[in-house]
DNA sequence: GACAATAAACTCCTGTTCCGAGCAAAAGAA
DNA sequence: TTCTTTTGCTCGGAACAGGAGTTTATTGTC
């Protein structure tokens, strides 16, 4: 049931400080129910009204809608390889606090105890504004809110621990909710479909179709580094044969180095990308070949309009540009190829999973608070 | 805004003969709601209550919901390579009336025309209760309506022009259209994310998420036949190279028995698929190999739980089961090898593209019938 | 056959939301 | 100042949703 109010609330959310008279334009209100709701949404302590500057036309000045000062908030986690952090985020995205400290190799059920303790702290610090909790994870979330991170090596970890009696709870995979921050506040903002890639120890993933991430059955969707775009002779780590991701991260710039194993594929990767000896130039243009003709392949599969690249696809492309460009071009269908969907890197880095958690947070919070 | 009619109208229209308290339960009203929505309801001329079998239950027995004979209609069309169709849909999915015949080799233009006449020849049959139009077509449909059928040599085609003032005209491909009806009349119901595969002179499908399905940003998802999972040597129609198309289709059959490319493709295909002959049978496994390799690779980047198969995927189901489980066993994702999602042939076969045009149209008309 | 038990439909009343028409207010332009 | 433009405010009516209590139609029991 979709009401004005909600409505108002996420166009506010989308663009805080929109002029009260454009929302409601955007809404399909007249002036007098926007009245009605902005006052009964300010009396709720969700929306306040603020100045606007003078925009130099005609007419009576209008103001501006900002989240309200004692409004709701949502907690936004992201645990990554190395540490974890909460922020605590306003309607419209705006974080005002944060908290947060390194793994230090503790396990998964330590680290989100931790994380949950300094939730705790941030509510008592709000007074309970803080109304929902969304989680970023290098793993994939069951629906009963079980992680596994086979690369942290952690199993069956439970994430509801992190605030058990929360009113709103999501958690996803960090590729997953980059892709739904970049398609909100990033680069893939208006596209009808949006694909987003990110490379890091391995190649996860999203589709963001009209604005609404897929997260597929298990809450496993994105796996992309494990489509069969690459060599079948090549064995991948989660037992099948020729998983793209062998192709394009890391371990793919070793083999074709020569190379054991790095300990560290991320940084290994990021500077045999940003090598200028030949051997490395070599492998990475490889390595951005095989990226190139996967990403046609999910194109012309998925029908994106665009693809944005996170982690270490930013570096690809930065490093071997036209590599990327030509398999991409050579691999896409030919109706596409006039007007080939733009292959971009990712504008929020590595701020993206947990902006993108907010996002999914709030967006779960929005259709509750009426 | 979905209001509690809308609710009741879908609910009524996934499952007609439903019972009137069974219905209101469902939508989550009391029984005074529910009065005052079937009255509602049937003075629009849009519902009507019939008998219930005695349930042999104590209790005041309730009513049936059911289509309101004087109420609403879509004609859904489905056009083929060698015929076109009109069916007049209630809601609910029940046919009243249909018509068709066969292309006969005419251009694009004059088949839409036909078809035109034919709805407009329905329209006065019933009284302009039809409503709107949904039509099924093997090729892409662009968002103004224009058709591309490279396989039947058409380009730029109107389909506009079938019914140039409806009030709800919705179009699309075949297999996107299919998928949509296996996943709310075939064995797909229920299913989180459903893949669907229909193979014929190509390969394509489309995924169903949460019940809708992803259309892509030109109108042109689901072309999984062009993803790079074949042998990169075999150039494919389209441009690109190691499509799997060219891997599980009548060519890659004909390839592999080095018999020159069939006039037509999936009659061929189909003889060869069940033949008894130890050459067809080696090809039809090699096939069946490359497509239980793709069905994981695409499983296991969509998290689809459940996969149908159409057209001469159901051949090949039934010729080669075995070798298409173990392709698709091997491919799988190590954590999804414990219950891989079933793999089970489609069960409106020929007609769920028709189906699935009904469906698309009935879902965009139910929003506007308030 | 009378009566209890049960499930569902009906009536009536109230509160919320939404919308439009007309009016008032705040700015720039003449 | 006065006019024009844009926006906000007030008020009344309509549609919708929901709840409490009552009535109705059936099955089961004595």
């Amino acid at each position: 049931m979709t009401t004005r109010a909600t409505e108002l609330l996420r166009v506010v959310h989308a663009r805080p400080g929109v002029t009260r008279a454009d929302a409601a334009r955007m809404i399909g209100v007249g002036t007098g129910a926007a009245t009605e709701l902005v006052g009964r949404l300010g009396q709720a302590q969700l929306l306040a009204e603020g100045p606007t500057a003078p925009s130099g036309a005609r007419g009576r000045p209008t103001t501006a809608l900002i989240p309200h000062p004692r409004g709701p908030l949502i907690a936004a986690a992201s645990i990554t390889h190395e540490s974890w952090r909460v922020d605590v985020v306003e309607l419209g995205g705006s974080v005002l606090a944060t908290a947060g400290e390194e793994l230090a190799g503790r396990g998964g059920d330590e680290v989100v105890a931790a994380l949950g303790a300094a939730v705790q702290r941030l509510r008592l610090e709000h007074g309970d504004r803080i109304r929902g909790i969304g989680i970023s994870v290098p793993g994939t979330v069951s629906r009963d809110l079980m992680l596994d991170a086979s690369q942290l090596g952690w199993h069956e970890v439970d994430l509801a621990a992190a605030w058990p009696r929360a009113e709103t709870f999501v958690a996803g995979n960090d590729a997953t909710l980059a892709a739904s921050a970049e398609s909100r506040r990033g680069v893939a903002v208006g596209a009808a479909v949006a694909l987003h890639l990110r490379i890091e120890a391995g190649l996860g993933g999203a589709v963001v179709d009209g604005g609404k991430v897929l997260i597929g059955a298990l809450g496993a969707s994105g796996e992309f580094g494990h489509m069969p775009f690459g060599d079948p002779a090549v064995r991948c780590p989660c037992g099948a044969y020729g998983c793209w991701g062998t192709a394009v991260d890391g371990s793919a710039l070793a083999r074709l180095l020569g190379h054991a194993a790095p300990r560290d594929p991320v940084s290994y990767a990021r500077r045999i990308i940003n090598s200028p000896e030949p051997g490395p130039v070599a492998a990475t243009a490889a390595v951005a070949t095989a990226l190139g003709r996967g990403i046609a392949g999910l194109v012309n599969g998925l029908d994106a309009d665009l693809v944005t690249l996170g982690g270490l696809g930013v570096d690809l492309l930065a490093a071997a540009p036209e590599r990327i460009a030509a398999a991409y071009g050579a691999g896409l269908m030919d109706f596409r190829r006039a007007a080939p969907p733009p292959v971009l890197p990712a504008l929020l880095g590595d701020d993206g999973p947990i902006a993108g958690a907010a996002e999914e947070a709030w967006t779960a919070l929005l259709t509750r608070l009426v």
